[in-house]
DNA sequence: AAGAATTGCTCAGCGCACTGAGCATTTCCT
DNA sequence: AGGAAATGCTCAGTGCGCTGAGCAATTCTT
């Protein structure tokens, strides 16, 4: 007898709400492009030629993940990956026309899906809600990326 | 040069702030039992005899991934599974003494997680921060599951 | 009582997400 | 120049989460 209220545990309410998320993008932005992968198009839009570790931290999606990501867009033809030729360990990412066009198409679909998303909520509320949940995760990433020591500054 | 600020975007920050809380929880309550398991065994403190579906719409997971997660409660011997001898579809489910103890142990841990979690967040803006992302996530869940339109009730 | 519909569960397939191990290239240090 | 360290990526393994197809038991209908 000492269940516990789940309604008051964050992470339970971010795994529902991003469930949620995931059901409503499937219904009315995209069955092939999952929104990881638009992310990923959208991040090569604003800086195309990134590499790909790069992209995962922009998107925050570890090597892993990442690269399998990318793997499906390439090989969709969404994105186009070519070595380095100044340090060949990198893999230099890039649109290609048809990934150019679909980010287009999914960037209006999901400015329309988010306002049925957060439809529930006033503007007010809205922009309460993004600061909330961006200051929660900035500071749990934070515990597990902490800060380079900023060099030595004696002691 | 359409690139759109993702930090606007409630899919994306649902998916950071899961990510962030996984990885607290790894560090803090348990590399074994991840949070849905746990959200699973809490389900069957309060409510023990379950079958297999319920316990899945208690906690929010579908038929598939609830069979998976139980697999593997039952593999760790943290639940029992009997044939419903009423109902020889349905897996009835309980804790086992172990299961008890192991959710007693989580239950502070995971305590002490939510208080460092929610550390940035006054104790106002931890109930705001509840109650926005609930009324999201029931509404964004209510357009998938319409409500059985109640009989007919005329036209 | 027999067939139809419903219900609980399983299975296969896809995608996201993490860790640890390992490979190849580059860079850094001596 | 030559070895050590760092860096970008891949691979294998585990777990969550969804859909569609299908099986077996139950319930509903006639």
């Amino acid at each position: 007898m000492a269940a516990v209220d789940l309604t008051t545990h964050p992470g339970h309410l971010a795994r529902r709400l991003q469930q949620a998320h995931y059901l409503l993008w499937n219904t009315m932005v995209s069955e092939e492009i999952t929104s990881p992968q638009f992310a990923v198009l959208n991040a090569l839009v604003a800086e195309p030629g990134l590499d790909q570790r790069t992209v995962g931290e922009r998107v925050g999606l570890d090597r892993s993940t990442i690269a399998e990501v990318i793997s499906r867009l390439t090989r969709r033809e969404l994105v186009d990956k070519v070595r380095d030729p100044q340090d060949g360990r990198r893999w230099l990412l890039r649109l290609t026309a048809e990934g150019l066009r679909t980010h287009k198409k999914l960037t209006v679909r999901t400015a329309r899906m988010n306002q049925i998303f957060l439809g529930p909520l006033s503007a007010d509320e809205q922009t309460v809600f993004f600061d909330l949940i961006q200051r929660v995760a900035d500071a749990a990433e934070g515990l597990r990326n902490p800060q380079e020591p900023v060099a030595a500054s004696r002691g």
